[in-house]
Formats: C-alpha cells, structure tokens, sequence
DNA sequence: AATGAATGAGATTTCATTCAT
DNA sequence: GATGAATGAAATCTCATTCAT
C-alpha cells in the first residue's frame, strides 16, 4: 500500500536518537541501549540496521554533514556592500546551522580523536573560507588584491565560528557588523 | 629539607597521565585503570587523591588552565606596529599553546557535555580579546575608534583559534601574516 | 504451550540463589557474582534482571514474603480448646516458615537498615497477633474479654516469635504446650 | 599527670564510632575508614588498636553487651503483686536497654552469621526467662506451680522482647499490662 | 524485520589492611 | 602511639554485541 516500508523509517529513528544523544552527551557517553530506547526500538533491531556502534557515527556524518554549498555565493552577495554580504553569509550559515547544529556540535566533539571526523571539520572550513572569498570577489567592485581576499575570508570565518561556537556554548554574544565593516574598510588599504 | 611530599609528586604524576590521555582519547574514552597504570601507580590509589573519574578533569581545569595573562601585553606590543604586535601575540600565544596544548584540547572537546568546562572556554576567549584590544590600543600610534580595536580584536581572536585549531588537528595552514596587515589596515580606514 | 518463558525461569533461579545466600550469609556479605554463579547465569544477566542488588532485596519480599493467612483461623481452631487451638497454629506457623524460613532469615537481619523491609516485619507481626485473637475467640466457648483476648494473642505471638528465633538460631528448645495451657487458663480468670 | 593514657580514651572513641555505626549500618556495611573518621582517628591508628576489622565486633560483645543482672530480681519484686513485678522488671530491662540497644540492635543483625553472636542471644535470652522465673517466684505469695512460673516467664520474655524489637524498629505500640495481668491470673489456675 | 534474553569483558569504585616515617 | 599514603583484591555495575526464536 502507500505505507512507506517501515524499514527505512526504524533507521531513521535510530539515527534522529543517536544525533541528539550523540551531540548532548558525547559518542562514547551514549549506550547503544539508550539510542535504541530514544528511538523506541528493541536493542537488538539496532544492530541490525548498523552493525557496530561506531557506524551510527560514520553514517550521521556520511548523510547529515552540512555542506557549506557554493551556489550560495550569489544568492548572498550585496553588489558593492562587502560588508553586508558578510553579514549575509553569515546568516544564511547560522540559519543552516539551526538545521545541523547537533552534527556540528558531533564534529567539534568528536574530532580530536575520530581522525576522519577531523578531515570533514578541515573540509568544511576550507569550503567556508573558498566561499567567503567569493562571495567578497563578487561583492567588491574596484577588484581587490586575491591575497587580501583570501585575508579576509579567513579572518571572516575565524569570527564566524567563534560566534557560532559561542552561541552554542553559551557565551557572550559578539559585534559581528563591526568586524565586517573593519574587513571590508581594510581591504582596499592593504591592496597598495 | 626542599623535598616535596611523596604523596603530592605522586598526585602530579596522575594528572600528568590523566592529561596526556584525555587529550589523545577523550575523557569519556580512557578508562581509569590506564590513567594509573600510565602513572605507573596502583589502581585504588588514583581514587585515593581524586574521589571520582571526574575529579581528574576539574582538576586538570583547576589548576593546568591557561590563562591570557594580561602583563603579555606590553611585551609584545611593538609601536607603531599593529600587525607586528598581532603577530607577536600570536606567536606567544602559539608558544604557551605548546605547554598547555593538551589541556586547550580537552577543553574543546569537553565543552559541549560539561557546563563548568564550557565556561572555562569562554574566559578564556573573553580574556583574549581583552588581550588583543589592549594590544592594539598600545600599538596604535594614531589612538583608534575603540569600538574598531574591539572588532579588530574579535577577527583576531577568531582567526588565532582558527588557526590553532587548525594546527591541532592537523589541517592546512593558514596565512596569518596577511590578515594581521588587513586588519591593520581596516582600523585607522574605519576610524571616520 | 504450557511453557514458561526461559527469561522467568531465570529470574526465579536468580532469586532462589540470593534468597539461599542473603539468608546464609547476609545481604551486604553475599557478592553479587556468587549469586550468579549459584543460580548459574553469568553476572551480566542478574543486572539484567534486576538493576541494582538491592532489588534482589525487594523482589524476594514482594515476592516470597509469607503471609500469616486469615483463613487458617478456622482450620486451625478446635472449639473449646483454647490452648489445643493456639498450639495448632504454632504447628502451622512453623511448618509454613518451612518454606520461608530463608525469607523470615533475612527479614530480621536487614529489618534494622531496610526500613521497608522493618515495615514488612511489622506487618507480619501485627497480622499474627490478629490471627491468633481470631483463634481464641472462635475456639473460647464462654466468650471471653476482647481486650484479654488480645493480650492472650499478644503474648502467644511473643512467645512463637521467640521459639522460632531460637530454633532458628539454634538454641535451647522452649516448652510451648505449657504456655499455652497457662494463658487458656488466664482468660477466663481475667474476665472479671 | 592526671591525665588518663590518651591511647585508651581513643580506643573508647573507636568503640563508640563502631557501635554507632554497626547498629545503623550493620558490621558488612561499616567501612572501616568511616568508624576512623567518625571517632576522629587516622585510619592506621584503628588498626593498631584492633587489628582486624572483626575484632571492633568481639570487643563490642566482649565489652559492652549487656547483661540480665540477676540481682535485680529482688529488687523488681512487689511481693503479692505478680503482674506488677513483671511490669516493672519490663521497665527495668527497658531502662536498661536504653543505654545498651546499639548493642542489642548489631546482637540482632549480626546472630545469623556470626555463631559466637548467636550464642550471646541465646545467653541473654536463657537469663532473662531465669530472672523472671525468679521474679515470680519471690512475688507469688501461694507458691505456684514451678513449670507454670517457667511457662510465665517463657511468655513474658517473648512479651518484652517482642514489644522492645517493636520499639526499636518503630512499629505499633503494645498494651503490656494487660497480658501481664493475663498471666497473673493464669499461674494459680493452672496450678491444679 | 523484530525481539528481548543472554554473554562476558571490562569499567568504576570500594575497602581492609600494610607500612614507612 | 600517630599518620596518611600505598596496595591490590574484589565488589558493583555497564555495555557492545550475539543469538535463538
């Protein structure tokens, strides 16, 4: 009938439970009885659909990494404001994060001891710092120096995961606008 | 005579291993029959100087944080030099980093599932921005918009964290010198 | 099928092991692996069962406590014999406890730690004295004092209380037929 | 000086720990460490004053367990007044339990294990029908019947130790005068 | 696919006892 | 007598994983 195989929805379950779990205790905090408990499976169906613990972390990441997607340079970009396509980036990045913030809060965990979880930390703040640069190239109209975009990308995304990482933690919030606006003032200078 | 208590030396041992191996496999991770026999000490007398597994974290917060020490300021303030200066703080940040880069690394990785851990975090950043604007305030011939030091400071602190991370976990460099010049650069731009 | 499920099967023997131990041994003497092994389960399995080691404790009481039955006032009763009726229901007491004196064991060893296994005591105590008033007004044919009564049944407890301790204990044997000669002839003496 | 031996003054302080303890806790339950600190001595100390653990338990019954004094009797009798020498041997004995029932309490707990604690019961047990044996004899004016003074006091002490463990373990009150008139009235009846 | 009992290795923690000072 | 660190055996409990049904 029109029933969904029931199949593909226990899986599911099962790694809903362990994200949560995952990211509010930690990986090696979290019993497998207690994700199958949160999912409200029997134990014994989550090894059938993951074979070993660690392959709900493998497969958290493998299909709910958030990816720091490029076309979204121009759907961001402020022709001629740097400054505000920054903030934009930003914004569009911490909405994204709302959608993955327990992956992300897996990833920061989890990565000094995962080296593989590392390589997707390092992968997804290159892809910020590409995007960040692009969005500026864009943005800028005199055309900077690459060096100094790139600059200013790193810088960018330094400040971005600071605050993102504060929020989550639970920190004091940050001046984001003025940091964008210093950038962006600091670009054409450092071009000479 | 200058001889510290056998039981002291013995307590500082533990939390050496306690440190080296959280740092490497995570808290959650090492089992405590390693951090003693690390220690080269019987298993009951780890419980015998820390009651709980736990107590061996605090501790190691407690009394083997890093701390932003503000006197680095002046010493590592070059007039006139604002990006010179960023660098240097840098630079001995990187250096105190390497004493202390087991803790730093605890910390991120506890932080999430450890409230009191995530607040040492936060000082921390807290007190390095306070460092950086401080920085930049002496290195500033010219006496910029303070609300500017503060960002510039922000990048900053984003961009070494970054940075450090990065080095930590093994990912590509990054070009530190040039966004200390862009930053730099922004500032006195930024002033109007 | 007539079969029980093998999951109870298990759960019984556990209990008739640590009913056997607790009894022999005491509570807080008897490890939990010697419970295992006696009942024949590997020690994973009594923490399945039963999550802590004190539930042993409380299953065997919800379980196994015996009840001092209201119906056996009239088997028991032999009209117009009072002592002949109270000696009857020490006979069917002590046979009971035959099959509960483990239980009966370890009610009095862990009555003074357990206040919920003092109550279960107290409880059992308090439904002997009613039993034994029960008897001796069914089996006193000129209606003695309900309160002589009572006192009668008091001190008949007492005195059944105390031969089955010391039997259990292992100490000297008591005169039993004599007492309760003496306390028939009380009643009607007292009713004046 | 008039200073008493400080090493016997600290042996009474670890009795009074042990017995407090032993009787809330039970002897399996006591750490050692916690009688040290709860007396207020290093725990080395404990073991240079009893050298094993057990022997705090023998020293307790060695030292402090108390005794159905027999000369007593004479002073409890109210000659011609059977049941009230009963009620006032009972006060006695619970006067005197006052300052002992820690020991009464650990001499309960501990007899199903320990087979020299049992023995102790017993003995206790054994006086007490002796001295209330003895008790209605001086009061009985008419001079009952020796096996019905001995069934008596059989009763009584069954009465008195069953209201005494009530008591203790703090369950329902009983009426005690009542079934000491019983059996008043029950001895010169049952002469015949 | 589903179920829950079974398994046993290993984790944390406790504790009586010893010992050097 | 006094002290507190040291020792290691053993206790309670956890947990990933398997398996029969």
């Amino acid at each position: 009938m029109g029933l969904v195989a029931s199949g593909e929805a226990t899986r599911e379950r099962i790694l809903d439970a362990a994200e949560e779990l995952f990211a509010h205790h930690g990986f090696d905090a979290t019993p497998t009885a207690k994700v199958a408990s949160e999912a409200g499976v029997p134990k014994g169906l989550l090894f059938y659909h993951f074979h070993r613990k660690i392959d709900l972390l493998t497969a958290l990441f493998a299909e709910r990494m958030p990816v720091a997607v490029p076309h979204q340079a121009a759907e961001v970009v402020l022709p001629g404001d740097i400054a505000g396509s920054l903030l934009a980036l930003f914004d569009r990045l911490a909405a994204s994060q709302q959608r993955s913030s327990l992956v992300r809060t897996i990833l920061w965990r989890e990565a000094d001891t995962h080296p593989e979880v590392a390589r997707c930390l390092h992968t997804f703040h290159d892809e910020l710092v590409d995007l960040a640069t692009e969005v500026i190239g864009l943005a800028d109209p005199s055309g900077s120096d690459p060096a100094a975009r790139h600059a200013a990308a790193l810088a960018w995304t330094g400040t971005m995961t600071l605050a993102l990482n504060t929020a989550r933690l639970g920190g004091t919030e940050h001046d984001l606008p003025m940091v964008a606006t210093l950038l962006a003032a600091g670009l054409p200078a450092s071009r000479r």
